[in-house]
DNA sequence: GTCTATAAGAGGATAGAC
DNA sequence: GTCTATCCTCTTATAGAC
């Protein structure tokens, strides 16, 4: 067996720790308005020290939205161990584990928009890979969720896959939460009802 | 009557063209990505003329919004002049104009993460008297949808105004545009239809 | 690999002439 | 009000000692 060295888990305890200073700091403000020196000071190393790890301000982002589909990997492995659940209610599991997840403010968003770590993010092999498993196997489900009749068979399955992503950036629950109405288990049920169900009533003519 | 001037016409003419290139440009890369330069690159003029007619990039954007919900409201009082509509219906349009737009490339968006625009938006007194007027107008209909049965009652008429708001925003167009196996028109209709009828099939048990 | 110090440049805002 | 030229802050990234 391949047992690492001290120093390599020192490296491996401090570069975990870089990247959960980063996820928290995307989560909270976005990719845009945090800054390296930030990172570093939450981290507590010097900002060189940084860049000894990471190469630039993207890596720092696409390390985090890879350590974020590695944990939605297994929890989609964790799902998949139970026999006997519908394909629909492991899909409803993703995303109501993706608005748990925002509104406990742990989710990472990177701005679609911004051209330089877009650019970076499709050319990063791992996060593509993951990326692309995780589509995957949702993928499979949500085809088996319409023979099942439990999703609307007349709905393009990529339609499917990207509204249960989009619960990961959704401003709704925000909005909820702003308000100060609903606790946020009532929110998480709420967002998730209107997801699935819609906005119109749930049985009509 | 008060006729304006024809300098005063040329400054208003000027500024509808410099709120116009802010539009353009918040909808394509986001305030964040905006920068001055390109706004007065944009409208032909130098940067300095810029901040004499607008304080700040902030203060730019917030006129863009303010724009925008003008816009909103003209559609809300079309939509209140057709006799006989029903609630439900009016609001859908409202949806399927946010979706239309911002498929079209002409809905400004501005992160709801950026403390110094937040700041600024929240103390601009015309843009939260817009804001507060359509969702007042909206709530309404709302309210009288959910009587007439065709939202759900149980459903808290906030979480129905936040979620028309955010397809303003909402990511799934852009990505199905992307995959290019569907009009804009398709796009839409899919859309809203996940908004309003969820992912479930629409009859069941 | 960690630090201090600094380069290099982008971008918001302004001075001052016309 | 428009321009050119400039200021100044913030932020990414790196040099070089230890």
């Amino acid at each position: 067996m391949s047992r690492l060295s001290f120093k390599e888990q020192v490296l491996r305890v401090r570069e975990d720790a870089i990247i959960a200073a980063v996820n928290r700091l995307l989560a909270d403000k976005g990719f845009d308005l945090m800054t390296v020196d930030e990172v570093a000071a939450d981290v507590g190393i010097a900002k060189a020290s940084l860049y000894k790890h990471f190469p630039s301000k993207e890596a720092l982002a696409a390390a985090a939205m890879v350590r974020l589909l590695e944990r939605a990997l297994a929890m989609i492995d964790q799902l998949s161990a139970r026999e006997g659940q519908r394909a629909v209610d492991r899909l409803m599991a993703v995303s109501r584990w993706a608005l748990e997840m925002q509104l406990g403010g742990e989710m990472p968003t990177v701005p679609s928009q911004n051209s330089s770590l877009r650019a970076e993010l499709l050319a990063h092999k791992t996060y593509l890979d993951l990326l692309m498993q995780a589509s995957d196997r949702l993928g499979a489900w949500i085809v088996q969720a319409q023979a099942d009749g439990d999703i609307d068979p007349a709905l393009p399955p990529e339609l499917v896959l990207y509204t249960i992503y989009a619960r990961a950036c959704d401003p709704v629950p925000a909005f909820l939460k702003a308000g100060g109405a609903f606790t946020d288990a009532q929110i998480v049920e709420l967002v998730q009802r209107t997801c699935w169900n819609g906005l119109r009533p749930p049985t009509r003519a």
